[in-house]
DNA sequence: CTGTTAGCGCATTCAC
DNA sequence: GTGAATGCGCTAACAG
């Protein structure tokens, strides 16, 4: 049991080389014999050699700059808890040469976006770390970036057509459909459940919600109550209108057991129930933003979806310092993230941001 | 915002003395003069300095021998993921010379667990993580490491009165408190909640599904339904035995909606309800094990409460070789993991360790 | 195409 | 108590 750690000087004693040969196998630089490369190979599939990042990357001597593209952060907000994620990998590969820039857009303005992407490719960055909004948009910057051989990933969302060296996602579908379950499991008797959707000026990248939606009107279906689903928007930009509405809405709707809110605006909602008294509809929601994680120690959320954020970002820059330094095509990896279910008892667990 | 790493050589100048002193503060390891130690550490008030675990552990060049000691793992088990957390911890940091020795014993025996107990130190380990189970036998081997000057550090539970480094454990009584919670808000109407409690031989550590049942009962007692609690036991080791004795127990109890099992036995009394067609009783229990697993995935576990032992292990073993490398008192942190709630739907996404 | 060699950056350690 | 020398595992550069 006791493997012994396998270095490059092993592999190439066993293969009857240099070492120098083996690393140049080991990175797909060429140059190398085919009678050489077989013997190493070989060696390598009977050895269990795992390289070791930290001295590599004390031997390249390089430093790399890794520009993170997403949507501004607002402070106890989503992307916020993904910027403390990338900040802590940064930490934690500290004695790597990594630096990140930011190249923030707003999500709601497809011209900021635009104008943040074009940017990108001249400021030479060695990766990129894209948080997605708009279609169009970020396939011609992934489009620029392969041409200029730098390696992109995306954290959060994913675009079709491009050739990212890995992706970090959650199944929308499948948090949507929990919903449903959890909402219905937590409501007795015949009431309706209710889907209150932000309204929100400008294009904002529907995609996500979209997705919960589905899944969650496939929970209904499939547990038969689709005939008691409702649904209503508010706007996110307008309390008092917004207010209104909703209290309109419950109002017209008083067998309401369930409000689904399939962003992180959940809060809009809950204060505005609670702010009426109104105490046994169940609301819940998206993210520990919080807004979400105050109504929830208060008891107007009842549950919040969550997608680790934290992870996210963490795990991004993880993978790109990895294939920074390792530098060899491998085929990408698409994460799915696990979906937490938070609710008020353990809350308080899921504060710090997951180790490692 | 470009703050610069510090390194040894930077305090070393701005405080007026070398390098070598500089380590020497930094590791405690006496032979400075009182000068230079004060400004050495008025310079380190002044400065953030990070220590650099990679190239320090590459400059020490010491192999670290950690005994593990827990309960058997099966497989599928508890422990057995507790295990995979520490293998995996052992790949992250496979560039810092660390080997992994068990010493595992039954924990239904307690004199198994003494004999594991009393070869460790012997064994002259540099470090010991301990699963603990008998309160006595525990103590008395940390006060062995504790005259060894053998740091050592407790896994899913605590033994109180000895000098652990840290500690990795879940708030029991939350999680049990979560599961009343839960079991309530998906039982409708007035139907009673029942404990099963497993029996066992032998010295069970029974202190995890004490508390347990004390946060089960207390949220009980706070929804005013304690007179809706009824409790009764099953036999892990006799399975006929046992299936008489549960369907006896629901048959007498024809408005249970719910059942609490407090350990990670929920599939016996899951696989029982399904053989007998009964689909209408909520089962929750803890832990993701294969058995578990394979009942939510039927649909006869309504959900599981998890503790991360994965990540347990993980941080254990990353917590133990910065201790190790660094050397250095420092006060013990007491880590509290989350309370995952996983239902079917969620249950894919948690099968990954979770990174880092 | 391959072997050799000189660092990389840093913490440690050993002669003074 | 100091400062210079050492070396970790790997890569890059170069001479063959």
């Amino acid at each position: 049991m006791t493997r012994q750690k396998i270095k490059i000087k092993d592999i190439a004693k066993m293969a009857g080389v240099s070492a120098g040969t083996v690393d140049r196998i080991l990175h797909n630089r060429g140059n190398v014999s085919p009678a050489s490369r077989e013997a190493v190979e070989r060696v390598l599939t009977e050895v269990n050699y795992r390289y070791n990042l930290h001295t590599s990357a004390l031997a390249c001597r390089k430093r790399f700059k890794i520009i993170v593209s997403t949507p501004v952060a607002s402070p106890g907000e989503y992307w916020s808890s993904i910027h403390s994620g990338i900040e802590h990998a940064l930490e934690e590969y500290s004695d790597i040469s990594v630096a990140c820039e930011y190249a923030y857009y707003n999500q709601y303005d497809i011209y900021s976006c635009q104008s943040a992407f074009a940017s990108i490719p001249d400021r030479h960055p060695d990766a990129v770390i894209i948080g997605p909004t708009f279609t169009r948009e970020t396939r011609e910057l992934c489009d620029r970036l392969d041409a200029a051989g730098i390696p992109y990933l995306f954290i959060d969302a994913v675009i079709g057509d491009t050739h990212p060296i890995a992706t970090f996602t959650t199944d929308h579908y499948a948090a949507g459909f929990l919903l449903g379950r959890l909402l219905h499991a937590m409501s007795a008797g015949d009431g309706t459940f209710a889907i209150l959707r932000a309204r929100r000026t400008g294009n904002e990248n529907a995609s996500t919600s979209l997705e919960r939606n589905r899944g969650f009107k496939d929970y209904m279906a499939q547990a038969g109550l689709t005939h008691r689903i409702r649904e209503a928007s508010f706007s996110v930009l307008n309390p008092e209108e917004n207010e209104k509405q909703v209290v309109e809405f419950i109002e017209s709707h008083p067998d309401t057991h369930g409000i689904a809110v399939m962003n992180s605006r959940g809060y809009i909602i809950a204060d505005i129930l609670r702010n009426r008294g109104v105490r046994d509809i169940r609301v819940i929601s998206f993210d520990l933003t919080t807004n979400n994680i105050r109504c929830m120690k208060e008891g107007s959320i009842t549950a919040l979806l969550c997608q680790r954020p934290e992870l996210q970002g963490f795990n991004a820059v993880k993978t790109m310092i990895q294939h920074l330094i390792y530098n060899r095509q491998e085929p990408a990896i698409h994460h799915t993230m696990p979906i937490d279910i938070v609710m008020k008892e353990n809350l308080p667990y899921y504060k710090e941001v997951a180790a490692l």
